[in-house]
DNA sequence: GATGAATGAGTGTTCATTCAT
DNA sequence: TATGAATGAACACTCATTCAT
């Protein structure tokens, strides 16, 4: 019974290892102790059998940015609690998340591709949260004065090159490295 | 003539477009208008000739480091020039660049590939820069006070993920974000 | 079906006409009636299906050897026995036996190859056979006085030449041949 | 100048070493320290080199055979003349042995090629050679009688399973057997 | 004599996928 | 659900050979 679930753990932790292409579907059915057209029982080929990873990666983290408090006391709060819910869901899912930085960036060029329709939805989720939140915060003097859509931009991209950084160069990274970034915002956004 | 450079020229164009997996050694050779035992006349077979243009990428961007000036009038003139001159190749280098981004996060695992040992280089040159830049700027009282290590690892994820975006999610992009990136840093380090 | 033999079967037959290097996988699965992939799906590849052959040649032959009869009413019987067994041998495994006098000499040169263990093994298994018949029959008084090593040693040689003479230049060879060896040792070793 | 040569001595060694099909063109003009193109400015292709070796071997071989002194005071050393003859030249010349060895029996079915053709001529010399010395010992009463062709045929397989036993299983051969097998033969055909 | 560059024709092998059971 | 057997389509790579110089 818990074949099917043997199979996508297998996948998972296959495609995060060597990626898609790296990875032949004899070698997840073998790792998963079943037989090959038992894939195609399930799902219409690797390539769906991929796509459902993907999207229950990206549902995953997806959930726990819907799961943000909307109510904080301050806006930075706000970008601090997404620079944490990042962070924890990269530590929380590692190999959902290096299956993620691996195997996207090499399909992100097809605009049909999950790989592109989800990460241009959470780029944009990013970008209204962190655009929002800043002309919030200028309009109430917490923060200093900004270019909201750039501003928005730079944090955007520092928050998934921490990401890439902690995935796939993993032990070069820093424990105390989303501290850091937190206080390097702050320093930089807080009005004084 | 120049049957060679046709082959490692149009190899980068397809790796950046199709990644290296989704390239095949015939594409490349037609694509050439040359024929395919050509390549493994040049090369090796098709990971060196890869590696080849990998290396040949690695090469003009710590180029341009090693180029950055040593005397600045401050420090924090360093840490702009190095994200100007990240930036700048970024754009002068895109489809080398796209290569980059979109093949070695599945080749990264494996420590003896070019790819982990070139970008474990370029991390290594990035952290010794800029932890000297930090050290000697709050030394002159020019930096607030900081964690230097970990300061540093922000920059370095800031940076990268900047050319990441640019590099895959192309058209998102904003033109003056280097601008903001610079400014964002300079409100978050500068003494006040 | 009987698909995986027919592919062996053609595959003997294939190898012993052109050769190892002179047969392709393509021809073989073709002429089986068999596609290419299937040759990959029961052997590793060419060479495992080869040496699957070989083995089987080889237990063969050793089975029959192992079949001789140990009680003899003299010496002279089991070299007689000798001498037969490997001529039927030859004479019923045509294609088997060609295929090892003209493919295992280029291969023999491998100390881990099926080729040089099993040639061994059998020359050692001829050796020790024909050094304790040699020795019995001197003691008995049967034999007349030979260097025991050196005679088994020619012996093997004139068995051997024997089946390589008429595996290869089928046609020059005389039926009678067996006989006339048989008579040849009878003269040779035997009191008077 | 010594380029030609130096051609010829790698070809006969590499082939020796690794058969025919086992040896490409470019191993050997590299090892001969010329070009590819060279082998086929001094012969027509890479058969041709090979065929010119196997000639060359041929060549020498037979020219011992015409070499061997007529006039004998008996028949038997004419018998003994030849084995010693043609152990002589497999030790003289290894390495052209181990050539004609592992890559003639392969090719032997065809022919119109060299290994055919030349092998069926010394065998038909060696047959020549035996019967007539066979008659001539049995008509002086030198040779007890034996059937003439098929003993001639069971001495040829000897003399040949002799040279190849040496040639290809190396160091499993013994010094004294060229002389056992002269006893053997004699002890076999000598009149009592 | 000699070579650097280039090629036509294959070669063994792989892999996602399907079919009969 | 599940599988053993089988396949179509490709793929990286090799090799003897040639040509312009």
């Amino acid at each position: 019974m818990g074949k099917k679930k043997n199979l996508i753990d297998t996948a998972v932790r296959l495609f995060a290892e060597q990626g898609y292409d790296g990875t032949t579907t004899l070698q997840i059915s073998r790792e998963a102790g079943v037989t090959e057209p038992l894939i195609y029982y399930h799902f219409r080929g690797k390539e769906e059998l991929f796509t459902h990873i993907l999207n229950g990666a990206f549902d995953e983290y997806v959930g726990r940015l819907e799961a943000l408090p909307r109510d904080t006391p301050n806006e930075f709060v706000k970008i601090e609690n997404l620079i944490h819910a990042t962070q924890q869901a990269v530590e929380e899912m590692p190999r959902r998340t290096r299956l993620v930085m691996s195997s996207c960036p090499a399909r992100i060029k097809d605009p049909d591709h999950v790989c592109y329709s989800r990460m241009v939805g959470i780029y944009e989720w990013h970008y209204d949260y962190l655009t929002r939140c800043l002309e919030a915060g200028m309009a109430s003097g917490e923060f200093c004065d900004v270019p909201v859509a750039e501003t928005a931009y730079v944090l955007i991209s520092m928050i998934n090159g921490m990401s890439r950084q902690h995935s796939l160069l993993k032990g070069r990274g820093i424990l105390e490295a989303r501290n850091a970034a937190v206080a390097f915002c702050r320093r930089s956004l807080l009005a004084r």
